[in-house]
DNA sequence: AAACCCAAACTGTAGAACAATCGTTGCGCA
DNA sequence: TGCGCAACGATTGTTCTACAGTTTGGGTTT
């Protein structure tokens, strides 16, 4: 077992993210260094990363579980997304190469939806706002970015919806795309704003109906 | 040694940004160990929290050391302060409690230039744009933010000039709280955007003559 | 001077051990 | 029965030892 720690905290990560451990879930040092054939200091090491991505909750002689979000996280990841997406859109080119990812995360969305994969979709929907951030050239944007959508994922995880937290939202990423190329940069954050203020309410929605904290 | 992890990750961070170790400097895990009087463990474990953090980089087999931000850095640290402190800036209002925290950090700034104590202004001067970012009213934003500002910091102890990298814009702070009260935020936000335009190209030029990387 | 090799130093990882803390169980008492 | 409390067991926090794999620096050889 060679460059165990790197590759450890990521493959956690991915992990987490698929669901593999339930948002909320206890990870047992003891239980997990065996399952996963590593030593409990090597596993603490990568607990410290996760912990600091947001991925896991770490309670001082309690232990780390999966984060579950609570409604105030989901309205704060929302707020740091408006304002990341937000100002990275209404500030970029149309003609920026990113501009081509947003693209393909439409179409990929697209044809997710019509053999009804909705796994694909939320990924392809994730990732055409990840492609938005790429139009801001900077690797610590997209850095913050991709762990605020990691948090949001075990949100939806907790409401295991998938369907109908991103079908109703596929056509407003084309329009933004649209109104991007066609009406410029300020139009296409304005929608963006929309948007976000609108897949905000739907989680918050589903949250609430779900009795969650 | 009781809760060492939480509070060595915290307090290496303190003494990195303060230039206790200089930007660049390698830190031997068992030196540090040794002076901190704690184990590798528990050391290596801060370590990637402070990694994570972008204080410090980690080379496999090659351990760690202060980060010593590049030129690409800084520009991409800019960047993000534009997207993140200007989104923040424009969508907020003027009456937020956190225009308080604005004001009372360019008070602090002005009084600390009256006795030429210019570690204070830079501080005082990092503050302001701190509070900035209070107006989203985000933890996460918040604390990407100050990461940030950790990482410049690192690239104006590498500068070691306090003075000529603040000073010229303490005035400037105080214009955008004017702005912000007066003019509304959009026009606040448009000069700060403008303030970290010149910060940067302050930033840059400084390293071209130091002739960095 | 350049290439090579070896030994020392350091990091990466594992594992055992023990203290500190938390949760729970079960007992005693009202 | 119900409540408080103490002892127990399990888990985390931390240290220490050990060793394999890498890097580094120096000396040797060509």
């Amino acid at each position: 077992m060679a460059d165990h720690r790197e590759t450890l905290a990521s493959a956690l990560r991915d992990q987490i993210i698929q669901g593999v451990y339930a948002p909320g879930q206890k990870l047992s040092e003891q239980t997990l260094a065996r399952d996963l054939d590593t030593s409990r200091n090597t596993l603490r090491e990568a607990f410290r990363v996760l912990s600091e991505q947001g991925l896991v909750d770490h309670v001082p002689n309690r232990g780390v579980s999966v984060a579950a979000p609570a409604t105030a996280d989901v309205v704060d990841i929302y707020r740091a997304r408006r304002t990341i997406e937000g100002g990275v859109l209404a500030g970029a080119s149309p003609l920026h190469p990113g501009v081509d990812r947003m693209r393909e995360a439409v179409e990929r969305a697209r044809s997710a939806a019509d053999e009804s994969d909705w796994a694909v979709v939320g990924t392809a929907n994730m990732a055409f706002h990840a492609a938005i951030v790429l139009l801001a050239d900077s690797a610590r944007l997209q850095k913050v970015h991709g762990q605020l959508l990691a948090e949001l994922r075990l949100a939806f995880l907790a409401l295991g919806d998938a369907h109908g937290l991103h079908a109703p939202f596929l056509s407003r990423n084309a329009r933004i795309l649209e109104l991007m190329v066609g009406d410029g940069p300020k139009a296409a954050a304005d929608e963006l704003e929309r948007y976000l203020i609108d897949s905000e309410r739907a989680v918050l929605g589903a949250y609430a109906r779900l009795g969650r904290d």
